[in-house]
DNA sequence: TTGATATATAAACATATGTTCATATGTTTG
DNA sequence: CAAACATATGAACATATGTTTATATATCAA
């Protein structure tokens, strides 16, 4: 099924959405809608796993501001997080945020 | 090609964003990110084109705050509009956004 | 041209969000 | 245990956003 299919097969789905579920799914996007979050996402959809340190460099971001951001995310469940020693691996737990990026950004209008 | 092979093929789209289109995208996403804003997606999903009363009515909505949201999806190129005779009628411009409503609605973490 | 209908707009406000800075916490190593 | 490192947290602030209310504009019909 290619994303065209996609558009065309599911456009009831939302018309189903009951707004507890439209809070929801508004919640996440809204954590999403950030430039510096969508980097974040970006280098988690190749990367398996990243400490807050490897994130800063790959950006080019300050420490504290990448932690709140991460946390954001972590807070709505976009991410998930594991210490390994001195370090704390973020990991993408809510894998459809790549296919949203990912159609937006393919889109040609933009 | 399903969804899930989708985010595989195209893990490195979203690494290819430079921060123009990082910008336009996180600024689409954030338009969106609204329960309101996504019903009216969902209407104008399912609906050709809808006029601001059939909006309003349809959803509950208070004239006032329906036109301010469909001002600003317009603004942002997610809605286009035309006029006939009294009223205006609002259809879908970026059909994209349907895929990715489509898509966290699908979520089950959600 | 007046009234009714449909929609837009602007001001005012409350609330949410992003950022910075300073500091706290947790972990390892010597 | 102290120092160094990695990360989190909280306060303070500026800015952005959503909502309401009131009013303006545009179109049609009598």
């Amino acid at each position: 099924m290619k994303v065209e299919e996609i558009q065309l097969n599911t456009e009831d789905i939302i018309g189903n959405l009951d707004s507890e579920k439209l809070e929801k799914v508004a919640f996440i996007l809204k954590t999403i809608a950030h430039p510096m979050r969508i980097s974040i996402i970006g280098l988690l959809s190749v990367n398996d796993k990243l400490c807050v340190n490897d994130i800063c460099e790959k950006l080019g971001s300050e420490q504290s501001l990448t932690s709140h951001h991460l946390a954001n995310m972590k807070l709505s469940g976009i991410l998930g997080s594991v210490r390994e020693g001195k370090n704390i691996f973020y990991y993408l737990k809510l894998k459809e945020v790549i296919t949203v990026i990912t159609c937006m950004n393919k889109c040609q209008l933009l």
